[in-house]
DNA sequence: TCGATTTATACTCAGGTTGAGCATAAGTAA
DNA sequence: TTACTTATGCTCAACCTGAGTATAAATCGA
């Protein structure tokens, strides 16, 4: 993009290019454990497997926006908090040709997550098998809600391991955790979605102690409804305790 | 990439596709402060401007393979720790067409950042002025060493912006320190590396005890020589304390 | 040669954070 | 009314961090 190409009279337009598409990962917790939607392929090529939505990229269109039409085309969700992730570029990672495709994590809250699965026939949520393995995390596998193992298509094994990477660790010093709940909440959820991403059980009192020290939640005054015991407080997200 | 495209007899090469790039962000210490490498540009756009190295990627190359080519061909840099930053993609980011960037972030110990200056006529290192604002760190802005401010072409602030911020947020639990130092080093050469990225001081005996106690670092059984006091531990990098 | 100077390293202590357990509160169901 | 279960609050020990002080190891100048 500098200098020689150009005194050389270069035009980039005649050399053959990669294409570029956005695959998303959209995520949510289900059953108590962390998903991600995956589309079933139909087509020759991998047709069977599962694959996460996604998209070429316009040529007059950002990496955002075309992350946000595949968000509302292809997985029919209206409003996520989209995330890039990571850029996968390896030469043979679609057998058809080559394509980079920008990652993007999105975050969905259960509800969120549950209504786009009743929407699209096609649509499955992968449980993701994550060892702990320190903080890093071991390789990741995906499975159905029953414990069946789900074939993946093309590299998108590696985009859901890295997702999990990212989301463990952002967990402690950003709000992903709250992109996942309802708006309101209270810490007994918020642990459970702590956990889920960590893979890893959770010190309650410490939990709960360092969450109202940091300034993040707020109490709404509500309180849990339709409990079979004591209801816990509701809280929601306090952007403002941010910074 | 989905169904929909082929279904409809898509043919991707028929559209019209973004140009994919990459952008080396080249990271030293310099003068005990966080500096860059930057090129000057000499072609009508922009030109005299101050540029990151970049070029097109090959329709049979990997990214990293991309960013490596850069490295040896544009900066003359022959090894650097190469990790893939961000993927840049706004519409007008280069006015002469659409060009979707992946940034990578290489660093390089002090040793080899001077010897690449003094190997570029064109090259200069630009010292990054990044006001502290807490961990993420405000608005970046390069100058010379003389404090004499160099203007950037393109977007290229913001990638040295989310450079300085993404070394920051690893600081703490990877090894991105030790990249940017010679093989042999002394605790306070760490501890300077660490401030000069935050940006802010550190606390003496608390960083050593951190260092010491986190099983990163090994003796190496030699001191710093030269030195007009007591000479200092000669410590090295111990990758096998890592997990 | 010896003391002054400067930096490296080691040690101690107070304050804050974390993990763990126990006590009390607040609901439903029998 | 009592049993049961979960939420919430409190305490305590172990650990980590920031800060200060003391000692060690080198050079330099008188």
């Amino acid at each position: 993009m500098t200098e020689p190409e150009f005194l050389a009279g270069y035009d980039p337009a005649a050399y053959d290019r990669p294409a570029l598409a956005v695959d998303l990962v959209l995520m949510g917790i289900r059953a108590g454990r962390l998903a991600a939607l995956l589309l079933r392929r139909s087509q020759q090529q991998q047709a069977g497997l599962w694959a996460l939505p996604g998209g070429f990229v316009g040529i007059a269109e950002t990496l955002d926006a075309a992350a946000e039409r595949v968000l509302h085309d292809k997985a029919g969700i209206g409003r996520a908090r989209l995330e890039q992730l990571y850029t996968f570029g390896a030469v043979d990672r679609d057998p058809r040709m080559r394509i980079v495709s920008v990652a993007y994590l999105a975050l969905l809250p259960e509800a969120a997550f549950a209504e786009a699965l009743a929407g699209g026939a096609a649509l499955t949520a992968a449980m993701l098998v994550v060892p702990w393995a320190g903080e890093a995390g071991g390789p990741v596998s995906a499975e159905t809600e029953d414990g069946a193992p789900l074939a993946l298509a093309f590299d998108h094994v590696d985009i859901l391991a890295l997702a999990v990477k990212r989301l463990r660790g952002k967990l402690d010093y950003t709000d992903v955790g709250f992109a996942l709940l309802p708006e309101h909440f209270t810490l007994r959820q918020l642990q459970d979605v702590h956990a889920a991403i960590r893979g890893a059980p959770l010190n309650k009192s410490a939990f709960r102690r360092r969450m109202r020290d940091r300034g993040w939640i707020a109490l709404t005054g509500a309180r849990e409804a339709g409990t079979a015991f004591r209801p816990a407080e509701l809280f929601r997200f306090d952007r403002s305790g941010q910074f």
